[in-house]
This record gives C-alpha cells, structure tokens and sequence, in this order.
DNA sequence: CGAAGAAATTAGCTGTAACTAATACCCGTG
DNA sequence: CACGGGTATTAGTTACAGCTAATTTCTTCG
C-alpha cells in the first residue's frame, strides 16, 4: 500500500507528454509524428524523451514509435487535465478573466500549484464537476463520467442541441463562438446544411449564425431527443 | 518611451538570485559565500551565475566576488518582491491557508503567475498594502514606503510596542509566535530583560511570553512614543 | 614579512531536454 | 522486387544550471 500520492515529482516536459499523449491517443497508441507536432517539438526529441517515458514505465512502446500511456502514466495524465480545468475555472470565475483567454494560464499553472493549493482553489470554486469551456473536471481519482456528445456541424437540417463543449486552445475562434452565442449550455438549432459550399446555417438564441464547417469544429452538441425539429 | 515592462524573461534561477541579493543587500554589496548560503547552491555556482548576470547588465560586481544589483536588477528583484507578497496575501486572505506556512508555495508561484493573473489577484485582493507577514507591499512602479521597526529584542523594560512584522521562511518559528498571540498588529511590552541568561519576558495580550533572545529575532515592532511604561 | 586560512575562481563534469543532419526502416506502387 | 516517400532513430551539439576538486588570491596574524 505505498499509494499513489508520492510523484509530484515529473518534470514539467514529462508531464507535457504525458497529457499529450492521454488526450491525442485516448485509449490507443499514438505517433511520434503526432506528438512532435502537437508538443511544438522535433521529431527525435519525442523519441528521446518516449525512451525515458518507457523507462519509467509511464507509456508502453510499441512497433514503429506508437507510444501507449501505461496505467500509471494515464494516471498522471488524468492528474493534469484535472489540474488544468480546475485551474480554468478558478481563473475565470474567482479571477474574472475571460473564458476564452485562460487556456495559457492555466498551462503553465497546472505544473507549478501544489496540491495543497489545487485542493484549496477546488473548494473554493465548489469543487465544479465542469470547467468554464464545459469540460468535466475528474474527481480526485481520476474518475470522469462519460457523456455522448457530436460535433456540432453533424447535426442534421432542422434538428435541436444544447451546446455542452467547447474545446479551448484556440484563443481566436473560441472568442467568436462566444461572440455568436456558442457557449456552454446554448440551444442551438441547425438551419440548413449547405453541402455543396461546406457552410452551415445554425439558429442561436433566436438570431442566425453563418459558418464554414470546420469553422466550428470543437463545438460539441448534446442533441435534443428526437421528433421536436418544430 | 520603451518602459520597463518587458522582460519577465528572466529565468527562474535569475530571478532568484536577484531576490536575494536585493534582500540580502539592501544597498551595498554582498559576498558569493552569503549568496551561496542563502540560495542554497555551491560557490562556484553563485561565482558562475553572477558572471551571466553582470553580462546581462542586472548585477555589477565588485572586487573579491562583492556583487550589486544595478538599477534593472533592483527593479526586478523589487517586482518579485512584490509578487511574493501579493501571493501570499492571497493564499491566506482568499485560500484560507495558514499565515505561517504559505512562504513555500508563493515563493514557486511567483516565478510562473502571469502579469495579468497577478494583477487580477491584487485587484481581489483589495490592492493591499501589507502581506500577512505585516510586511508592505511595493506598488507596481516598486515604490515603497519606509517605516522605521526595530527588533522585539531590543525593546527596553516597560517599554510597549505593536507588533508590525514577522519575518516568513522559517515555519517552525512563525507557528510558536503565532501561538503566542505574536502577529501583526499585536500589543506588546517588555516586561524585563534578563542579560545574564540572554532570556526576555514579553507581555502580549495580557499573559506573559518567555523567550530566549533570538528565539525573536525576525519580530519586529514599532515602539509606541516615549513615556507611558505605566 | 611570510605563512595560514578563508574566500573566490578555474577547470572539468553531470543531467535535462532541446536541436540538426544523417541514416535506417517500412510500406505501397509500379 | 526494387524504389521512393514518409516515419522513426541515431549521432552529435547546444544551453542552462548545477556540481566537485584544484587552484589562486586576499587578508590577517604571528
């Protein structure tokens, strides 16, 4: 029973990884290719530093630089994305800074707040089961519920949702989402679906809001139960 | 016109190293080997980081490794200051933690909080003019007012005072004070000063606080005016 | 004055995590 | 089956910031 409590212990580029890594690969391997890009890092750092990851028994390595987070490796990864939300929450919520601008903070927070201080702002935000941009925040053992939700661009004509996700690091498109009503917690109801031009006609909050499709990707909807496209 | 605001580019080491010299230093030079000490590193290390910082133009060195901070480092150094203070206030104002034991935790954030989390903090904080040490806090130009304290331990018997400053890194020390009703803002007298035994019996808050001497070094008081030892 | 001892510096290493350039490996296509 | 292109790896560097051991430089005291 030595108990999961003892790391805090990762380097700041470990734990980059490793949150990487948890959320590009899910379940599944993933390229070093891949985590080059999304790390904004070469090609042979990753494999350097996988090497190590693997040393320490934080990924598995598989055939040709597919990299799989061990169990205790998702644990860690799931310790940062916890860190990160509830991070997000407090700096817009107790802080009051804007919702779409907290992504860089919160990443360069969630490696340096003790425990201690994370417990402290958990409590004092409530302990929040989702972050601003709607995001689950995992409970202490990094359990999360799961919840269905599609993009947003994949609803057919006529059909209702409710916005419940916004996917952040993208400052940019995230302020005009939240500029035209996509928000957490928004009904939205698509219009039309221009195939031919790829755009997309969607009703929030009343008043019309014209996109190109990847234009809301990171959108994602709870769709209303069927029959109501009234 | 370029104004001050720029850099934040410092290290973390740098950033340390200019803390502590200002602290240690006040005005005038400071040895390698108090550097050393202080930041806990090797001489050799203190030698070699100074070296970077004189290139750099925030320290000016002096013969036989005496170092000063320049007018770009005593403005650093003044900043950080000023962060620490703000973070503490905040993780025992806004977090709830405990007064004696917040010095570890801001002296990490300090070196990662943002300008504008910063500032957010300080505008919730009600721009505060002292930490929970007592200790003021620089404005944002790193303008601080002087006050004249001296130490609990050299009051005269019969003399009062008020409590004004509890000098931080050292939690041990701050939990006994604490303890003993030694805060900010406490009354004290000085009820005799045994010199043979270097032992001081303190009055605070009514009840009686027997101390060897340096056992309160690091309180400091401001002497109420003259007369009334009553 | 000269030697002892303290303080500082030089020299040479270590570990972390990046980088570029060169090479090796695989896979699908012709 | 060989080859070209993409992917991964190896080799060799770099910067940072620390370290120990050895040496130099002051200062002080006998």
């Amino acid at each position: 029973m030595v108990s999961a409590r003892a790391s805090r212990a990762l380097s700041r580029s470990r734990q980059d990884y490793l949150k990487v890594l948890h959320d590009l690969g899910g379940e599944g391997p993933v390229t070093v290719t891949s985590l080059a890009r999304r790390l904004g890092v070469s090609a042979p750092s990753v494999t350097n530093m996988l090497a190590r990851l693997a040393e320490e028994k934080l990924v598995r390595l598989h055939h040709r630089g597919a990299a799989q987070l061990t169990a205790a490796g998702t644990r860690e990864a799931i310790e940062m994305v916890r860190r990160h939300r509830i991070l997000e929450t407090f700096l817009v919520q107790v802080l009051g800074l804007d919702w779409a601008d907290v992504h860089a903070d919160a990443e360069v927070l969630e490696h340096h707040v003790s425990d201690r201080v994370l417990e402290a702002i958990d409590r004092l935000c409530g302990h929040p089961s989702e972050d601003p941009h709607g995001h689950l925040i995992p409970d202490r053992d990094g359990r999360l519920e799961r919840r269905a939700l599609v993009p947003l661009a994949s609803l057919r004509p006529g059909q209702r949702a409710v916005v419940r996700e916004i996917r952040d690091r993208e400052a940019r498109r995230m302020a005009r989402w939240k500029q035209a009503g996509l928000v957490p917690g928004a009904e939205v109801r698509m219009r039309d679906v221009r195939e031919s031009d790829g755009v997309f006609e969607i009703e929030v909050g009343g008043s019309a809001f014209v996109s190109a499709g990847e234009a809301v990707d990171g959108v994602l909807v709870q769709p209303a139960r069927e029959g109501n496209d009234s």
